[in-house]
Formats: C-alpha cells, sequence, structure tokens
DNA sequence: ATACGCTTGTGCGCTATCGCACGGAGCATT
DNA sequence: AATGCTCCGTGCGATAGCGCACAAGCGTAT
C-alpha cells in the first residue's frame, strides 16, 4: 500500500507553482487515516488542514439525536478545514475519513500564512472552496428531490471519483449514515444496481462493473457538481 | 417607504472601517429589487455584488424539469454574488428576489479589487461567506430530515431575520418554489402555524403572531445557522 | 356590478421511505 | 467444528408528502 507517498497525488497541492510548493513542502507531514477516525470534531479549532491523496473524507452534520447526513464529501481533488482560511476557525459539521488512505497536512499558521500572501495558493483554495459549495448546495437539491436510488448513483459516482480504481470498502450501514436514510433503504437500492448488473456487493466492498451506467441512473446533481470541479479546479493550472 | 437608503443598514457594509468604506462609496449604486426579479442566471457572470438593505435574495438551483430548491437566503446582513470573489465567476444556480426592497450594488471590478487588498473587506466576506455555507450545510441536512412543518418555520424564521418588522409578502406558491415543495403542502403547515395561533395568513401576507412559538417548532437546524451567523458577523466589528 | 384571476382550502388515491423485527449468510476466532 | 459477530436480505404496517382535481374566497379591472 501506498508506495510512494507523493504530496503531489493531491491536487491543490500539484496546482501550486514551484515557489510556493517549495515553501510548503518542509511544512508537510504526511498522516495515515484510519476508517472512522475523526479529523475534525463539530465547533473545535483545527489544528491542521488534510490534503488527502487516497483517502476519502466526509463532511458531516451529525443531528442532536445521533442521525446524521453527509453535507459533501473530499478526496485527492481538495482540503479538509477550510474554515482555518475562511476565517472561523471552526465550523458546526464533523469531518470523518469516509475511505481509508493517506494524506498530508499542514500546520494551521502555515496555512493561514500562505493564504494571507494572496498568492496563488490563496486563489486556488478559494476556487476550491467554490466547488465545494456546488457540492453542498447540490447535496441539498439532491435530498429534496431525489430517489434514495438516484442518491445513491451520485454518492458512488462522487466516491468514485476520488479513488483510483473500481473498488469501494464500504458497509451499507455506513453508506445509509452518509446519505441520511435507512441502511435496509441502501440494500433495497443497491441490489437494483446489482441486479442491474452495474456494481457487485459483498461484504462491504463494492465493485462496480458499469459505470456509464450509473451515470446513466443518476440524477443532475452529480454532473451538475462534476462539471463545476473541472471549471474551477482544471487539471493543468493556469500559471 | 425606503425614507433613508442608507447603505450602512447592510452589515457587510458597516462593518467595513472608515478608510475601506469611503473608498467603496462612491461606486456604491442604490437599486431597487422587484419581487421576482433575476439579479443573476445560472452560469451567467455577473457584474456587479448586490448587498440587500431592505430586499431579501434567495439564491436556488433550477432543475431541468423546472423544480426548484432554496439554497440560501441573503439579507441585509450579506452579499449576493460571491462567486465573483471566489474567483469562479459564475455559480450553477439563480438569485431571485425574495422580499422586494432596496439594497446597493458594487461593480465587479471594484468589489475585486477591494478583496485583492487583503484588508478588511477580503476578511469580512470570508467570513461572511463561511455563514453561508454553513446555510447551505444545514439546507441539506433539513431536506433530509425535518418535517415540512418544521421546514417552513425555520424558513420563516430566516425570512423574519432579514426583515424589519413582522409581516412577509409571500405567496404559499412562492413558499412552495423556495422549499421545494408542493403548494398544497405549505398551505397545510401553514393551516397549522395558523390553527396555533402563531401566525396570521391572508392573500400573500403573512403576519407572525408569536415568534418565540416558531422557534419552538422548528428544528434545530435554524438555532445553528443563527448562532454562525452571529459567531462569525458579530454587529460590533472587530475593528 | 360583474366577471375574471389569483390565492387558499380540501379530498383522495399513490408511492417512497420509515421503523421495527427477524432470518440468514459469510468470516474469524477459538 | 462450534461459536459469535458483522453484514446483508426481507416482510409488514405506518406515514409524510406527491399529483391531481376541484371549490371557495378575495380583489381588481372592465
Amino acid at each position: 500500500m501506498s508506495i510512494a507517498p507523493n504530496p503531489r497525488k493531491n491536487q491543490l497541492l500539484a496546482a501550486l507553482p514551484q515557489v510556493e510548493w517549495e515553501r510548503c513542502l518542509p511544512q508537510l507531514e504526511r498522516v495515515d487515516m484510519a476508517l472512522g477516525q475523526v479529523l475534525y470534531e463539530s465547533g473545535t479549532t483545527l489544528e491542521h488542514v488534510y490534503f488527502p491523496t487516497t483517502s476519502i473524507v466526509s463532511l458531516l452534520y451529525v443531528m442532536q439525536n445521533g442521525a446524521s447526513a453527509e453535507i459533501a464529501v473530499v478526496g485527492y481533488e481538495g482540503v479538509v478545514g477550510i474554515s482555518l482560511f475562511m476565517g472561523g476557525e471552526s465550523t458546526p459539521s464533523r469531518a470523518v475519513v469516509q475511505s481509508a488512505g493517506g494524506g498530508f497536512r499542514l500546520p494551521a499558521l502555515a496555512i493561514k500564512h500562505e493564504f494571507s500572501q494572496s498568492g496563488p495558493v490563496m486563489h486556488v483554495l478559494l476556487r476550491y472552496t467554490q466547488a465545494l459549495i456546488t457540492q453542498m448546495a447540490q447535496t441539498a437539491v439532491c435530498n429534496r428531490h431525489h430517489s434514495l436510488d438516484q442518491q445513491l448513483c451520485r454518492w458512488l459516482l462522487l466516491s468514485l471519483d476520488r479513488l483510483q480504481g473500481h473498488e469501494l470498502v464500504m458497509t451499507q450501514e455506513l453508506i445509509a449514515n452518509m446519505l441520511g436514510v435507512r441502511r435496509e433503504g441502501v440494500t433495497e437500492s443497491a441490489l437494483k444496481l446489482q441486479q442491474a448488473g452495474l456494481i457487485r456487493y459483498a461484504r462491504g466492498r463494492i465493485s462496480v462493473l458499469d459505470r456509464p451506467g450509473l451515470e446513466r441512473r443518476t440524477c443532475e446533481c452529480y454532473a451538475v457538481v462534476k462539471q463545476e470541479y473541472d471549471r474551477l479546479l482544471p487539471a493543468v493550472p493556469a500559471w
């Protein structure tokens, strides 16, 4: 696993010009993230921002009664802890590792310092934040209007985009927590996808067999989010 | 109406220190916003940012089939058009005047210039953006988990907070569009509130009779959003 | 004064999802 | 081989919200 843990696998770090990159590099610390690990808790002040490379992190809100709902998902394309540079220092949500893997972190002071230079670091972070906002907005829309079937497809596709390969390690129970629905509901929807030959499910492992099929089944929300990420965070940066 | 249209009625403008304020003032243009007016359309590039004073603007996503859902609401406490300074220039949503009233606007270039100074303007805008993010996140959660009754209360309270007085001019049809539900559903929920003596409804006018009562009926989402706005945008600025 | 249109109220069958309960299948440990 | 635990499948009644149809009330324009 993780033969060459390269920070540049994170798209935001990869987008930095040479100067800024070299300034950040010495402060980057490699981190391994275990499934279920909590990167920050609702209301707490963060001490690092996290740049996932092979892991996926879910931002979710946990209600008073314990029920939860995913607000957005962050993978190699993004960063966890935007409230640090947005100025709020904390946020009323929780960041949980949804898919174990690696990443890098930068101390709060370092990211704030970089951000305050008003240079490429700030710009790339702000553009990323806007993409994240789109994802949240679309989550709200999707929760309102679309069927669980469609939402499951959207969720699988968003997760898949943030992983290499076509296999997810993820129980139905966990997916249900993320989507904020019953576990049985996920079972039913997943069965439909399985019977349609799109995925194969086995004890916490999902193999995606027909990705285009998923894209055909999902709602417009997935495409909206994807396009916005592509638009705001081009693989080839402008500088 | 609007005897003294004062830009400082907008909390973000009011939060600016003297220097920045005086730099912005000459470029501020007063605007009257009519009910239903569209400030920007999905995907279009904005030419101004709007600072409502007595109006309320809804950010909503319109689906391919025409159905819609509100993502967030902006009043005197905020600004419409964050994608301008976030760097994306556009966003896949629409801004519609939900409650007619006044406001001020600043040309795109002016706000970008102010923002690029990395001074108080930038900081207040970023903090506001974080509050807006919380509102969106909570909208997603609320759409998933809470009853229409609760959501209607939340929506009324959020709107009320952005208006002086206790009357809203707003048909049930419009509320339904915002919440992304059926008009009949709003009728039913509104009737319950009316029978409980919390509001009075008459042909597009809602009088709120018992605000604490609404707060008791709504879900935790309202309080989460309110607290976050209060925390991030104190009435008395730090400078 | 009348007619029309916008807004609100009401009824009814339909569907998706919930809550709960239980059964069974795979995997690991002993 | 037996036990136990995690994960997945299934059944069933309850319910919130939907889609549709229609009626009644209020206001405005003719």
